[in-house]
DNA sequence: CATGAATGAGCATTCATTCAT
DNA sequence: GATGAATGAATGCTCATTCAT
């Protein structure tokens, strides 16, 4: 996204280390998200960023500590946009439709972002898969927690927070399952995938198949 | 799984060639798994195996060929057991429900295998991406297709084909994602991760929070 | 020339030694004169041969002792038909032709033999460079014997053995040379391109380009 | 020519990359001379370069690519102070005679260079194969050119262009090989190794066996 | 005698990382 | 601070050669 310099030449022009970090890190993010952690090399963020490796070891650290680094600041992000995006106060089904669609609005404006993040699932090998897990892992707490709350609403002997959890990774895998889905149909638009996976985690196939349909409170 | 003579030493037994290339097979998804593509060296795969590299290269070709294999390999054996447990003139749950509950059993006694499996799902480089990607792409479109067989049974405008097949990615990534879930927490029994996730997407959440649960038929 | 059994299968007929041995060599100088020596490989020479590789290194010994061999028979059989070729008791220039008759005749007749021995000329550093040089300086002496000789029938000073030597070398390097530029030109005849070579060395360009042309004693 | 240091120790001294390149090539084409294409390794190169190899491949790419360099490099030197040694206006046997004195003025001084250009003629299967043969190639055209405009200076139906090149081939393979005799008897003279194939070539046997033998127009 | 199975040793190439200017 | 120049350490792969059956 930001091939800016095509053929840096020279010396780079003094910049206030927060913005040559920044600079960076957009590189970094550019480059892991199109060739992943491996294949991904030093020279080329390099290059991407418009400085010399030495600077890139300077700033960043090595080539793990800036993909953890990178890593955490696109999580971050991720969980502020839909942080944001949920309506607190209303109720459990729709908070998750609103975290949904926060959701897939997000992955549908930063790909790279996304791509960075769910990309790499596999390597657990590496020393920043913890990292990985861990940003994976506050997502999924943050799902468990939702649906804790709305069983709490009920007269129903509330789940284990184990069966929560459990439910939530499903959820959770089912979200990123469908947002690379969307990535090879972009045709769709965010909220008709978020819809999509609203009524199947909520209504389940069950109602599904029989025309039961989940509506956004608005229409109902 | 086979991680035994941590130094070899002296040269190999003489093998016929069909158990050395199992033997070899099953070395290279034990190391495939734990590492991954990239992080995993021929030389360490040799090693496991109880062989040298020359033999490698010799029964099972590149290192590129022999993933592709193993990767064939697993997912035909996994499908297979797939297969061989749905019901299937059985009601579309109660196919799902055997479906899934085989999916689980297969995780459950094949770790390795299913981490080969899913463990490179984002390394979109390499030319087994191909393998890998219409691996998992049959295994949406045969999800789908018994959601569409499900929706036929009913008095209700079927499910345009691209809104079968998102569900069906919605569903497939859960049960990966539960499957991995399930590896931190293997004190489960495998019907009970199964059981969970019919219940999520056959009832829904908003189901589920008033009671009403999902059973198998004998139970009905 | 003897890709005789395609797919060798099962155990090689038991033969005299001295086939074998025949038939391994045929094999090797086919593949050493299509590869040269360090692309052939013995993998590649005892498949043609139809032979496994032990039964290989156990006739003819190690690849650099096996090229040398070769070497050696097709050295030899070509001296020996360029020794039967010309005729002894006829005037130098005579005896010159009719040995270029038959050096040509005999590379138009046994190309693979013609190349095994001059497609190496440069890899002096292997052991059997000793091997190649020793034909060549072989066919050089002979060549030079056959000058001094010519010389020897005239009032002349006769030229010093370094000389003759010196001009048989540039002899050998033009025939050479030719019979490439024949390989590429396979329309002309033997006896053609031997005439050429024949004027130019007998007559030199001086006569040539005043045309003067040389004749085989019968036309003359 | 500079295996100076057997054996390097520490990091090289910091050079400009032009200086850097240069000796590099000088390097390869020391050893590639000694060698030949196929038994070069690029870690001796490196060695003798006094270098890593990193810096082989950062510089001058593959090893392919490294040859095929040198090769360029070399012909083109020779071939330029062969052109420069030829004098243009003169009758045909005066240029051809100032050609040979520079080609074996040349060899003598360059012996390195001389070999990488024919140490490898016969590597036929290589890439580089192209580069070699269009080389020679280039030197064999230039030749039938002489020995065209030769014969149109008489009254002699001009000789085929066939014709030519088959001469000008059999001529430079005499140079060559006269070269590398010349390799082994380094008692003699440049001018002396190339008068006797001027001899040769122009006045042929015929003559020298008479005692006729060609002068350089100084001394007609 | 004949061979399938096995390997030690080496080679081209790349990459994360650092030094000297 | 910034960089061009440099490298140690792997990695995938191949080949001549030899056991054990």
């Amino acid at each position: 996204m930001q091939a800016d310099q095509p053929v840096r030449t020279g010396r780079a022009k003094r910049l206030p280390r927060a913005v040559r970090e920044r600079q960076i890190m957009d590189a970094a993010v550019d480059v892991f998200s199109r060739l992943g952690f491996h294949a991904a090399s030093m020279d080329e963020i390099s290059e991407v960023a418009g400085i010399s490796k030495p600077m890139l070891y300077a700033y960043l650290g090595s080539k793990e500590e800036l993909f953890a680094t990178c890593i955490r600041r696109e999580a971050t992000v991720m969980m502020e946009a839909i942080a944001t995006g949920i309506e607190p106060d209303q109720a459990p089904d729709v908070q998750l439709w609103s975290g949904l669609r926060a959701f897939f609005g997000f992955v549908g404006e930063n790909r790279a972002s996304w791509q960075v993040l769910h990309r790499q699932a596999g390597s657990q090998g590496g020393p920043f898969a913890a990292e990985l897990a861990e940003m994976r892992g506050r997502a999924v707490s943050l799902v468990a927690a939702l649906l804790v709350h709305a069983t709490k609403t009920q007269d129903v002997p509330s789940a284990s927070e184990q069966e929560a959890e459990s439910l939530a990774a499903a959820l959770v895998g089912a979200g990123e399952s469908l947002a690379d889905w969307w990535l090879d149909h972009p045709e769709e638009s965010a909220g008709m995938v978020a819809s999509r996976l609203m009524n199947l985690v909520w209504m389940g196939f069950g109602d599904l198949v029989q025309g039961n349909i989940w509506h956004p409170p608005s229409r109902r």
